[in-house]
DNA sequence: GTTCGTGCAAATACTTTGCAAGTCG
DNA sequence: CGACTTGCAAAGTATTTGCACGAAC
């Protein structure tokens, strides 16, 4: 069993909770994911290994391994959530709002902002998501000629 | 005609669109509210002002005004989706992961960092928005108590 | 007149819930 | 046992779509 899995497991119990076999799957399946995935795909991939699996539980799985830090839900507008292993207490996207096209920032980008907030909140175990959204430079580009045709058509009448 | 709303008839303008009674209602609503607020609470004010504007053109109107950028879409976990006019290029939330509280950070915490990244990476009209998530205090105490039990529960077996 | 928008109803998609049965300590 | 989990089916919500009609340029 993993590194991860093992610290998973103890944080389930130490909240009096188990690592079942469907919850394991669902964790390993996230993990052995080279991006973060969505519920459809968790589901896809954890059912082509146990197709007994039901939609359901993924869905409570999901919400629970959430709720303890050991995934991370991610929702960049435009999309459906999407889950992933927190690696570090940081990770940030770059979105298109027209294409939705994103792209991974650094995720040492706010350095030690997360402790900063966390004393000054009395929060813990904190992690920073930073969404960064505007125009990317071909939609931009796109935009700005559809508008100049638009003008132009004004102008034939 | 306040002056965001005209800026928002010109950019709808520019790209083919108009701003027709529905879209102009919706986003005053949206202005109005103190806060950012939800579909379904969009759509209440929308309709309690005229009945007859149906929930597929309010869908329609947020998603078209997100893509202009005119409102933001904003989704924190554990609640829906909720709109604001964007005031400045950033807005940051501060979420409780168990209780799902959430707090307002300052606007300004991350400086010029979107002007960098706009640079870097060529988008343009970057906003930026923060999530920090970890456990509020009441929710980490809660949870250190429950954690105690449950080693008690079981030395007493 | 042509393009853009809307309302309505129907279709889809998404998510949650109740419950009987199974599992584990 | 008793608490925790699950699968299944059903109920609930949320969101999208097709289309005929109306409005704006």
């Amino acid at each position: 069993m993993h590194h991860y899995v093992e610290e998973s497991n103890e944080l389930l119990h130490k909240r009096g909770y188990r690592l079942t076999p469907q919850r394991y799957l669902v964790l390993s399946v996230i993990q052995d994911a080279d991006e973060h995935i969505s519920l459809e795909q968790i589901a896809e991939r954890v059912q082509s290994i146990n197709p007994r699996v039901s939609l359901s539980t993924i869905y409570r799985t999901l919400e629970l391994l959430s709720e303890l830090g050991i995934v991370h839900e991610n929702h960049l507008p435009g999309k459906p959530s999407h889950y992933e292993i927190p690696r570090g207490n940081a990770h940030h996207h770059l979105v298109c709002q027209r294409c939705h096209i994103m792209i991974h920032l650094d995720d040492d980008l706010l350095g030690d902002l997360h402790e900063r907030l966390q004393k000054q909140h009395h929060f813990h175990t904190l992690s920073l998501s930073l969404l960064a959204s505007g125009y990317c430079d071909d939609c931009w580009q796109y935009m700005q000629r559809e508008a100049q045709e638009t003008s132009q058509s004004m102008d034939e009448r």
